[in-house]
DNA sequence: CTGAAAGCGCTTACAG
DNA sequence: CTGAAAGCGCTTACAG
């Protein structure tokens, strides 16, 4: 029965404990964990020893306090409920996970009292920076106030286009899904979308009719069907070109789910997918993609690398030196079932 | 020009500087900001004007590293990309950014390793606690190793019995979806679900079937239609519930994707949903239950709320006093069209 | 009511 | 190769 009153109990484990329980100084012990300075193999190896048997874990705390940087950063995110920002999240976090860098998590719901306190907690935590994932692609205000860490802007940009701003492609976007369609051998296409109020929207449209346009062809009627996002307006918007262009041969969707309606319109109405009637959505959202019938060619977007994009650019904003520049990113077509060339 | 050496330029305003351009000393620029201790009114209008001035936020590393707490918490997840994170994740955040807590986000992807390796870097940045959100409701093994600070799982709860956990009653629901069929006077009630490898599957059904027993009845076939979680699963079964039980007038699905499937078929097969056959869902996905046709009565398991509890349970234990034990939480009916009573 | 001093747990020059 | 000392930014008894 010894007694050891150096090994604590109540708390965790200190540099100090390890540092004694070694016997060394906490100077010695410091280098032998981080590897740093000249310290002997052999007390080394006490050292390490020691920290194990105490399970021993630096305070990271006191570490941030001396250095200039903490490791960690904040996420700032306007509504976790939305979709988008989810994937954008799990690139960012993946990005910075790899590395050594914890992430703070904060959803503002899309207020800006919130989001301003968040920020003032963040900052007051020491982080070294912040990343802000919107859930529209509209330009949002910047930050309030000085913020004295890098900032980097993804999905929706910053309105001052100072700011680092990682973006969607929305218009190459749309040109993706329409060179695909034309590639189907389709000429008559019609483009139905979701709120005329969301840049997203506007873009994909702008991209589908340039695309169009380089064919020397135009979208069904010169502009596209704007609508809502759902399935709902997907099936109303259908039922109309339809009747108005009974020569249709191809629907490109602002989104899987207004695609979705489409396609339950088509089925009801007896039109063949993809055989008559080629459809395209946007967003390849798995769920809601992939169990469709015919199963539903979609646009991604490629979030979840936006998301570690943003990551990367943070980091080499934190680094200093140069300094990262804003940019977009192109999405990708994924090809399933409701799309083929003509018969 | 009167030059004013004291102002900070690049670094952030520490409270020396603050109590410097006050004229006080740290101390008592400390109890002013903080309203601890007696300070004169005119002292305290002085201090807090100079850390306006210098958009002082005090430093929460310095803070922590004081008193025994940061003032963070963990928020362990399993996976970010599934649906039923999110909410809970939701409701802990908001329950702790109420407060004066901030969220450390990690994902560990499914991956122990991973895990392990958040636990550690969490303990090391000395939060307050842990949540451990599970994507799926059957038990996972506890967290590994002696972890200093209280932890609250839920959704999946601990394997240990002796942690707290706070998950959904499953069972409790599936007996609220019969119970609603029953009171729209349905007799002959089919039940088809997901993979019988889930414990969130056969809770369902043996609250369905309990509710069905004490009202005399059993369900068709006796037993659940296990499968998959999808569209195409609950098409697929449809078919076969309708061909052997012609009889049947509600069918209960364990997800909205099921049920979702399960309409698309009845649709197909002309039948008049819910005249003819009455449909409930489970997981109340606003995206997939409220633009079906027609729109999907479904149970929600108040998933934000969930978090919301979990998070104000691990305050209660970081409190100390009274620990809070495990708890389940009752799911609700949301009725939309897709059931009424028997015409 | 105010301030000097100690200390939280660590790292980093600087001596030895 | 090792250790004593200073210091990161704050808070908290304790004097005055």
């Amino acid at each position: 029965m010894s007694t050891e009153p150096e090994i604590p109990v109540n708390r965790a484990a200190t540099l100090t404990d390890v540092a004694k329980l070694a016997g060394v100084s906490v100077a010695t012990a410091s280098k032998a964990i981080n590897g740093r300075g000249d310290v002997r193999a052999a007390t080394r190896q006490r050292v390490l020893e020691a920290a194990e048997m105490l399970s021993f874990a630096p305070n990271a705390l006191a570490r941030g306090l001396l250095g200039g940087r903490t490791g960690t950063v904040g996420l700032l995110t306007s509504d976790l409920e939305g979709r988008f920002s989810i994937p954008i999240l799990m690139g960012a976090e993946d990005a910075f996970g790899a590395g050594q860098v914890s992430v703070f998590l904060c959803d503002a719901r899309g207020d800006a009292i919130r989001e301003r306190y968040h920020v003032r907690a963040l900052l007051s935590r020491r982080v070294d920076g912040l990343i802000v994932v919107g859930s529209r692609t509209d330009p949002r205000p910047p930050l309030a106030g000085p913020i004295p860490v890098p900032v980097v802007y993804v999905y929706a940009p910053s309105a001052n286009p100072d700011d680092i701003s990682i973006t969607v492609d929305n218009v190459g976007g749309g040109r993706l899904a329409i060179e695909h369609l034309l590639a189907c051998g389709r000429r008559n296409i019609a483009h139905i979308t979701g709120d005329a109020g969301y840049q997203a929207a506007r873009d994909r449209a702008d991209g589908a009719a340039a695309a169009l346009a380089d064919a020397g062809l135009a979208m069904l009627d010169g502009k596209p069907y704007y609508g809502s996002w759902d399935e709902t307006w997907g099936r109303a918007a259908a039922h109309i070109v339809v009747e108005r262009h009974p020569e249709v041969d191809a629907i490109f969707c602002g989104s899987d789910q207004i695609a979705r309606g489409v396609l339950e319109t088509l089925r009801d109405l007896g039109r063949d997918v993809p055989g008559s009637i080629a459809v395209a959505g946007f967003d390849n959202w798995e769920a809601v993609a992939a169990h469709s019938r015919p199963r539903l060619t979609s646009i991604d977007m490629n979030l979840e690398q936006l998301g570690a994009a943003a990551g990367r650019r943070l980091f080499a904003a934190i680094d200093g030196g140069d300094l990262p520049r804003s940019d977009q990113y192109p999405g990708r077509l994924v090809m399933r079932d409701s799309t083929a060339p003509a018969q």
